[in-house]
DNA sequence: CATGAATGAGTATTCATTCAT
DNA sequence: CATGAATGAATACTCATTCAT
C-alpha cells in the first residue's frame, strides 16, 4: 500500500521541511526552536532528529529544497521558450510571480543564512555560478543572432540577476512592472546611440 | 594631556566601534563575543558597556556609522560632478573602490544582522529610500536633458543600485569593470532601437 | 513504572522544593545558585527551570510552600483543642517543637528574601493578618467566656504571635520552656492586680 | 582652625553614613549601589573609599553607628527613671517614638542584614545579650520588690523584647498604645489567679 | 518508530573596587 | 584629598540534542 512503507516517511519529510521554511524564514536562523518547527508540522521535537541530524543541516536542506525548486521552475518556464528575450522575459515574470505567490521566499533573500556551513556555501555558490552561465549562454546566443550587443556575456548575466532584485522587498513586487524593467535592460538609460570604437 | 583634552572619550568610542566593525563583519552577530570586540580595542570588557549600553546597541551603531560615512561619501563624490552620466559613473566607481579598499564592507551585505530592531530597520528603510530618491532625481534630471529616455526614475534608480551588488562577492570587485557596467547599464542588451510607441 | 503513574513530576518539583528549602535557608537569595539546588536533587540545572520559570520564583514558590504547611499544621493542631487557653498551648508547644525538629526554619525569619516581589509580599501579609485574625478571635472567645480579661483582642494576638519569637535564636529553643512562656503570656509580669478603672 | 584639620572628615563620614542609612534601608544591601550612596552624600564614588574599606564595611559601620545610636537612647531615658515599671514604659514610649520619628528604622528589623560577617554577628549578639541582659536586671529588682511575680529575668527580658516588635510593620506604630500593651505585659492575658505550686 | 523530559554548555551584563590624574 | 573612568569576576537562563520509554 501507499501508506504502508517509504511513502509515510516522505511526507513526513516534506511536512518537517514545510514548517522549516514557514518558521526559518518568519524569523531567521537563531530565533528559530526546533520545537515551534516540530509543533507546527504537527509532531515531536525529538521525531525532527529521525530525519535531519542537526537544526543547521535542517536548514541547509531546506534552503537546498527551496532554491533547487524555484530554480528548477524558473529553468522550465524559460526553456519553453526559444528566443533570448522570451527566456529573459518569462525568467523575469515568472520570478516575480512566484515572490507574489509566495512572500516568504524575500525573505531566503534577506535572512543571511550565511553561517551554513562552508560546503553550503560551496554548493551555493556553485548553483549561482550554473545560473550565471545559464543566463551567460542565452546572452551568448541573443549576441549571435545580433539582437544583443557584443557585451561580456557574464556581465550581462550578472546584472540580469541582480536586476531581478527590484521585486524584492523594500521595493515590493507590486511597485515595479515587469515590461518597464525589461525596457530598461533591453535599451539602457540614454537617449544616444553607444559610443562606436 | 593625552593628545587634546575631552578627545579620549570620543576616541575610545570610535575605537571601539572599529573593533567591532571588524569582528561583527568577519564573524556575524552571534560569533561575536563582547570580549572580543574590547580585546582588540585594547580595553576591558566592562569599558564597552560605558560606552553602549548593549552588544545588539553596539552592532546598530556600528552599523549606522559605517552606512552614514559610505553613503556620505558617494555623496560627497557624486556632488562634485554635475554631469548625471558623470555623476553615475562616479558613484559606481566609487563603490566599487571602497569595496575594493575594504573587503570587510561586503560582509555588511551578506552578515544577517536580522534581529535589529524596529526603530533600526525603519532607520534604514529611510536611508535607502532618501538614496533612491536622491538617484531618482538624477534620473530625472538626465531625462530633462534628453539625455535619458523618459523612463520611471524611480524603477531606474532602484535598478542602478541594484546593479551595484554586481561588485560584491560572489562575483568579487576584480571581475568587472566599471565601464562595462555602465556600458550596458546606459545603452542595454540590445543592438535594436526601443519599440516607438 | 516508577511509583504510581504521573506522580514522577509531582515528586520531582516537591524534590525541588526541599532541596531550594535547604539552600536558601542555608546560604540566603544571593549566595544560593541554581546549580547548587540542582545537584544537591539530583537533577541537572536545567530541569529546574521545567518546574519553575526563575529562581526567584522559586524561592517564592519554597516560602509559600513552608509557610503554607507550618500554618496549617499549626492551626490543625491548634482546631483539636476547644479551650482557648489550650489552644494557645498547644500552639506554642507545636511551633517550639517545629523548630526543634527542623533548625533550618529559624532562617526563613532571618534571612532577607526582601525582593521578593510585591505580589508575595502581599499574600505574606494577607497570610500574617489572617493568622493574626485566628489568634484574635480565640482571644474573644476566652474574653466571652471570662477566662480572659476585657483586652484589646487584636493587640493581644499581636503581642502572642510576637512572643513566639523566643524560640528563634539567639535565644534558641532549648532556652526557654512553653510553660513558662505561657505563664507569663497569661498572668504577665506584676505581682498585683490590674488597676481597676 | 575648625574647617582645617579632622573636622571636615569627620562630618564627611558622617554623611556618608547618613546616606548608607538612607539607602541601605530603602533598599536592602544587594540593591544599594555605592554610586547611589555616594551622590546622596554628595561626593564621588570613589570617596567613599577613602572612609570605608568596603561596602560590606560600610553597612556594618552604619548598623553599629544607629543600633548604638538607639539603644544608647533608650538606657539614657530608661536610666532616668527608677522604678522597673516605669523603665519599661519609657523603654516602650520610646521605641515607640524613634520609630514614629523615623519610620526607615523599621526596615533595620525587616532587613537581613544577616549576610554581614560572623564578626558582626557576634558583636550584634552580644548587643542582644547585653540588652537583654541590662532589662533581665530590671526584672530582677521588680522581683526582689516584690512587684514582679518571680519569673525567670531572662525569659522575661526576652519578652519584653520580643513584644517591641508589635510597633514594627506590618502592625504599625498607630495601631497600638504603649499602655494598651503594657497592661497585657504586666498583668497578662488571664482573669484568674496564676496557680499556687 | 515516536516522543518529550532531562540535560548542561555557553555568554551578556552588572557593579564593587582601584588608581591615574 | 577627591574623583570617576576603567576593570573583570561572577551567574542566571536558553535551547539543541539525547535517549529511556
Amino acid at each position: 500500500m501507499s501508506t504502508g512503507g517509504g511513502y509515510g516517511d516522505a511526507d513526513k519529510r516534506q511536512k518537517i521541511l514545510d514548517s522549516a521554511f514557514a518558521v526559518f524564514t518568519k524569523k531567521g536562523y537563531q530565533q528559530t526552536k526546533v520545537d515551534e518547527v516540530a509543533q507546527l508540522a504537527g509532531i515531536g521535537k525529538g521525531t525532527v532528529y529521525l530525519y535531519f541530524p542537526s537544526k543547521e543541516e535542517l536548514l541547509r536542506e531546506m534552503l537546498k529544497a527551496m532554491i533547487k525548486k524555484n530554480l528548477s521552475e524558473l529553468k522550465k518556464r524559460m526553456s519553453e521558450e526559444e528566443h533570448p528575450l522570451a527566456k529573459l522575459k518569462v525568467m523575469y515574470a515568472t520570478h516575480a510571480s512566484l515572490l507574489q505567490e509566495n512572500p516568504s521566499l524575500a525573505q531566503l533573500h534577506i535572512h543571511d543564512f550565511a553561517f551554513v556551513n562552508e560546503a553550503f556555501r560551496a554548493w551555493l555558490e556553485q548553483e549561482k555560478a550554473d545560473f550565471m552561465a545559464y543566463i551567460a549562454r542565452i546572452v551568448e546566443a541573443g549576441i549571435k543572432t545580433e539582437e544583443f550587443r557584443p557585451v561580456n556575456p557574464n556581465l550581462a548575466a550578472a546584472l540580469i540577476i541582480s536586476c531581478l532584485s527590484v521585486f524584492l522587498p523594500p521595493y515590493g513586487s507590486d511597485t515595479f512592472s515587469v515590461d518597464d524593467v525589461l525596457d530598461i535592460l533591453h535599451y539602457g538609460l540614454c537617449q544616444s546611440l553607444p559610443p562606436r570604437p
